[in-house]
DNA sequence: GTCAATGATTACTG
DNA sequence: CAGTAATCATTGAC
């Protein structure tokens, strides 16, 4: 109330208040200050016009500077209370913002840094293209590694490309709303610190959006490692170059077919393919083999007449048998 | 859609 | 740890 006190000399209605008599003086400021109030409060009530008029009579009112402190004054000591108890209330509400960030949260985004969703680039992430092309060519990467690596990519893409969507969105309503108080500061008292308030109050409000984007991106990569980690999902027949070099094998071996591990580089190597595939393709072949020999006596000699070698015996043995009547 | 063939996985064994 | 047996999941011919 000090800013009434200190100021100017002259009365809104230009009356001398040189007048050395305190109580009037102080009669004056109540009815001046009254009657500005008195305006501010029908302003709501008018028109556009009458309102746009009214505010320029406002703010040209030599009593104006006077009572904007004041109102800020009086406005700083009961919203203060106010808002800081809205504010407790709005933190016990909302438990799941970045500012109290939970368990689920920091999972999200442990996944996104451990997939290289987030943070720095893996070697070409942001060429897929690229990436798929020579990934089929690199070490022991295969085609598949490649389009998975390629896939995560693209994820990596569109996650970035929605939250800078995310960001822009934010920063424009933050601008916006700081504009709008900026605005609104000209006719009524707005606080740094209330907008501050507000600012962080539309952060926490878009948050949510953040984190269910988070939540997507994660789920995509769930389902990319789900569809391309299991293998049985992935599984395609051999073709028949491939069928033929394991078959020719099996049957020059019928009597031992257990490649060694040399045997079974040989063959992986041959067949474009792991050497887990090879030994998995003769656990399959044996068992099978031995189930139904007789179906598979014409494929025995089919390809015992391709083979150079030949077949050792008729009877597939066990491992280091070495004898051509053994079992499997 | 059905079903045999087939590549991969799991539990267990020696 | 390599192998077997049983099983799963998918492919591909019909």
């Amino acid at each position: 109330m000090e800013a009434l006190a200190m100021s100017g000399r002259v009365g809104p209605t230009g009356e001398d208040v040189k007048d050395p008599d305190g109580i009037k003086k102080h009669q004056n400021h109540q009815q001046n200050s009254g009657d500005v109030l008195q305006q501010i409060m029908t302003v709501a009530a008018e028109n556009l016009e009458d309102t746009q008029a009214r505010k320029h009579a406002l703010s040209c009112h030599r009593m104006k500077g006077a009572l904007f402190d004041v109102l800020c004054e009086i406005k700083e000591k009961t919203a203060f209370s106010i808002e800081s108890i809205k504010e407790e209330e709005e933190e016990e509400e909302e438990e799941d913002v970045p500012d109290s960030p939970n368990p689920h949260i920091i999972r999200l985004d442990n996944m996104l840094l451990a997939e290289g969703v987030v943070g720095p680039e893996r070697g070409g992430a942001s060429a897929p293209v690229v990436v798929m092309a020579a990934g089929a060519l690199l070490e022991d990467g295969t085609l598949e590694q490649a389009q998975y690596r390629g896939k995560l990519a693209h994820i990596r893409q569109i996650y970035h490309a929605e939250l800078e969507k995310y960001e822009q969105a934010c920063k424009e309503f933050t601008n916006h709303v700081i504009n709008l108080l900026k605005e609104q500061s000209r006719t009524r008292p707005v606080s740094p610190k209330e907008i501050e308030r507000r600012v962080a109050i539309i952060h926490r409000k878009f948050s949510p959006i953040q984190i269910q984007l988070k939540q997507s991106t994660c789920e995509a990569i769930m389902m990319l490692r789900s569809q391309f980690l299991d293998a049985r999902r992935q599984r395609r027949n051999f073709d028949k170059d491939t069928v033929d070099v394991l078959n020719e094998y099996f049957y020059a071996h019928l009597a031992n077919p257990y490649p060694d591990d040399d045997d079974k580089e040989e063959l992986a190597r041959k067949c474009c393919m792991s050497v887990a595939q090879v030994t998995n393709w003769f656990v399959n072949k044996r068992v099978r083999y031995k189930k139904n020999v007789a179906k598979h006596l014409e494929e025995a000699k089919l390809y015992a007449s391709v083979s150079s070698i030949g077949s050792e015996g008729s009877s597939p043995a066990t491992p280091n048998s070495g004898g051509p009547d053994g079992e499997l």
